[in-house]
RNA sequence: GGCGCUAUCGUCUAGGGGUUAGGACGUGAGAUUCUCAAUCUCAAAACCCGGGUUCGAUUCCCGGUAGCGCUACCA
C-alpha cells in the first residue's frame, strides 16, 4: 500500500476549537498508526474573514496538544495560482464555465422562488452561446466560474466510518469554484490542495459528508483518483446544538486557561466517538496511536461532558511526577497574580504542591481553592465560618493553640496534633471541632488536606500567626455575623 | 421545503438474533474521620415508536418520529 499522507486543514476565522481538534487528533493517531504523513494546512482562501493571527494561534494550540505535523504549515494563499490554473484547466476541458450572473441577481431568483426556499442556480449561464461568452469575457465582465455537474446520474463513495453515500447529480448545483475577485472556494481549493499534496485519507468533520459528492466530480472532472473518505461525528453541546461559543468554552486555548491539561484534553477528546479495546480509558496519546482504528468511529454525534475532561484531568494532575507539575503551578500562580515566594525553598514548594496535588481537579484549583497556600492575601469562606465557626469560645480557644503552638520545638505532624490534641482534652472540646476551626483559620476553607500536614507546610510561624489573625477576627462583635 | 446522515442509562460508549444489556463520567447511599473535592464499597439508571422477517428481535429490513448536517461568490 502506498504510503499514507493525511492533512488536517483548519481555517483561520476563529481559534481551534473543541471540534477542530478531535479532528486533528484523529488525523495525527491515524498517520502515527499506519505510519504515515501527517500535514497542516491553513486554508485561508476566505480573505475577509481570515485573520493572520488566528492562524498563529491555531498553531500554538497543535503544539500545546502535542499534535505535531510532518510537513507545512501550508497557506493556500500562497497557492492561489494553483487554483486558478486548474480552474482553467476544468474550463478548457468543459467541465467549468463562466458565470455572468451578479450575487444580486442570484439573491432576486433565490428570493422569488417559493419562499426563498429550495432553489438551485438555474444554469442561465450554460446556455450562453459560446460567441457572446466570448465578447464579455473580452470586455471584462465580472464573472465567477462553476463547475459544469452532470445532469443525470448519481455520484457515490465508501465512506470508512458512514459507510455508503450516495447523491443524485440532479440534486447537485453548478457550484463555484473561482470567485469573481479570482480566489478559489473551499471546493476547489481543497480537491487541488488534496491532490497536490498526495493525500491518501481525507478525515474530516461530518459537516463536510454531504459536499463530498461535489469534491469527487471536481476528482473526477480533473482526471485525479479519488482519496478514501472518513467524516467524523459532530460534537455538540449539552442541548445537542453544535457546540458554538454560547455553551462557553470551546476554544482549545480557554480550557488551557482553566487549568486543563493537554494530554487530559487529548485523552478526552480521543474518547468522543472513539473506544479503544479493554476496559481503560485513561491511554497516553502513543497508546492510543497504536490501536487506532477509522473504521471504528462512532456514526453519531456526541455531546461535550465538561465533567468527563474535569475528572480525566484530575487522573493526569494526580499521575503528574512533582517535577512536571511544579513548574505548571507556578505558571498557574503566576497568571493569577500569585507566586511561590511564601515557601522558603524550591523543596519547601513541591512539599506544598505534592500535598494539595491528589485533591486539585485542575491547575486553576491551586490558585483558587489552594490559595492560602501561597499568599497570606486569602478570605475566610462564609459557608466555612458558618459551618466550622459556630461554636462558642473559639476565638479564645485559638488563641491558647496560638500559644501553646509557638512554644513547640518540633513542628512535625506528630509534635502538633499532640498539641492540638492535648488542648483540646483539656479544655473539654472534641479535637474535631478545634481541628475543623483550625483548618478554616488556616486555610479559610472549610476543605483542605490533613490540618497537621497544612501546618507542616505552612511552617510554624505562619501558623501560629495565622491563629492569632483569626482568633483576633473572631473576637471581634460582628464575627458572628455573615 | 429538498437531499444526506444518525438513534443503547442524564452524558461518552461496549455489545449483538436467545445476555442478569457491560464499562466510564455524573448522581444517590454507606464506609473511613479531622473537612472532602481524596479513598473504598454498594445502588439507581438505557436498547425512540410501529410494522415485517424469525421459534425468538434491542440487534436484520421497511416506515414513522426526533435530532443533526448540507442546501453561499463560508469552510
Amino acid at each position: 500500500m502506498a504510503d499514507i499522507r493525511v492533512r488536517f486543514a483548519p481555517s483561520p476565522t476563529g481559534y481551534l476549537h473543541v471540534g477542530g481538534a478531535r479532528t486533528a487528533l484523529y488525523n495525527w493517531l491515524f498517520a502515527r498508526r499506519m505510519k504515515g504523513v501527517f500535514i497542516l494546512r491553513i486554508e485561508d482562501t476566505d480573505a475577509d474573514r481570515s485573520r493572520p493571527e488566528l492562524t498563529t494561534a491555531i498553531l500554538e494550540s497543535m503544539e500545546w496538544l502535542g499534535l505535531n505535523w510532518d510537513e507545512g504549515p501550508f497557506r493556500q494563499s500562497d497557492r492561489l495560482d494553483h487554483y486558478r490554473s486548474m480552474a482553467a484547466e476544468l474550463e478548457r476541458a468543459g467541465h467549468a464555465y463562466p458565470c455572468f450572473c451578479t450575487p444580486e441577481e442570484l439573491q432576486a431568483k433565490r428570493s422569488l422562488a417559493e419562499g426563498g426556499r429550495p432553489w438551485k442556480y438555474d444554469r442561465t449561464c450554460r446556455m450562453i452561446p459560446e460567441r457572446e461568452r466570448q465578447e464579455r469575457l473580452a470586455g471584462g465582465v465580472p464573472h465567477v466560474v462553476r463547475f459544469r455537474v452532470p445532469e443525470t446520474g448519481a455520484t457515490d463513495f465508501e465512506d470508512l466510518v458512514f459507510g455508503r453515500i450516495q447523491v443524485e447529480n440532479e440534486e447537485i448545483e453548478d457550484f463555484v469554484l473561482l470567485r469573481s475577485d479570482g480566489q478559489p472556494t473551499y471546493h476547489l481549493s481543497v480537491v487541488a490542495d488534496d491532490v497536490d499534496m498526495r493525500i491518501t485519507h481525507v478525515v474530516r468533520g461530518a459537516d463536510h459528508l454531504s459536499n463530498t459528492p461535489k469534491q469527487i466530480l471536481v476528482y473526477r472532472a480533473a482526471g485525479a483518483s479519488l482519496p478514501v473518505f472518513a467524516h467524523l461525528p459532530l460534537i455538540l453541546g449539552p442541548d445537542k446544538q453544535r457546540l458554538s461559543k454560547r455553551h462557553g468554552a470551546t476554544s482549545v486555548g480557554a480550557y488551557r486557561d482553566q487549568g486543563i491539561l493537554p494530554e487530559a484534553l487529548v485523552n478526552f477528546l480521543a474518547l468522543l466517538g472513539w473506544t479503544p479495546q479493554g476496559d481503560e480509558e485513561i491511554l497516553s496519546r502513543e497508546a492510543m496511536a497504536q490501536q487506532f482504528d477509522l473504521s471504528t468511529v462512532s456514526r453519531s454525534n456526541a455531546v461535550f461532558d465538561p465533567e468527563k475532561l474535569a475528572w480525566m484531568n484530575s487522573q493526569y494532575l494526580r499521575a503528574l511526577s512533582l517535577d512536571r507539575l511544579a513548574p505548571l503551578v507556578e505558571t498557574e500562580l503566576k497568571l493569577s497574580g500569585l507566586d511561590s515566594s511564601i515557601t522558603a525553598s524550591r523543596a519547601e514548594f513541591k512539599q506544598t504542591v505534592a500535598l494539595l496535588q491528589p485533591r486539585m481537579r485542575t491547575l486553576k484549583d491551586f490558585s483558587e481553592g489552594g490559595r492560602a497556600f501561597f499568599t497570606d492575601d486569602f478570605e475566610y469562606d462564609p459557608e466555612a465560618r458558618k459551618k466550622f465557626w459556630k461554636a462558642a469560645g473559639l476565638s479564645h480557644l485559638l488563641q491558647k493553640l496560638a500559644e501553646k503552638l509557638a512554644q513547640l520545638k518540633s513542628f512535625e505532624v506528630g509534635a502538633t496534633e499532640t498539641a492540638l490534641r492535648g488542648l483540646a482534652d483539656a479544655d473539654g472540646v472534641k479535637a474535631g471541632v478545634l481541628i475543623n476551626a483550625t483548618r478554616v483559620a488556616l486555610t479559610g476553607q472549610a476543605v483542605a488536606p490533613g490540618l497537621f500536614d497544612v501546618m507542616k507546610v505552612l511552617g510554624q510561624a505562619r501558623t501560629v500567626g495565622r491563629l492569632r489573625r483569626a482568633a483576633d477576627f473572631l473576637g471581634k462583635p460582628n464575627a458572628g455575623n455573615f
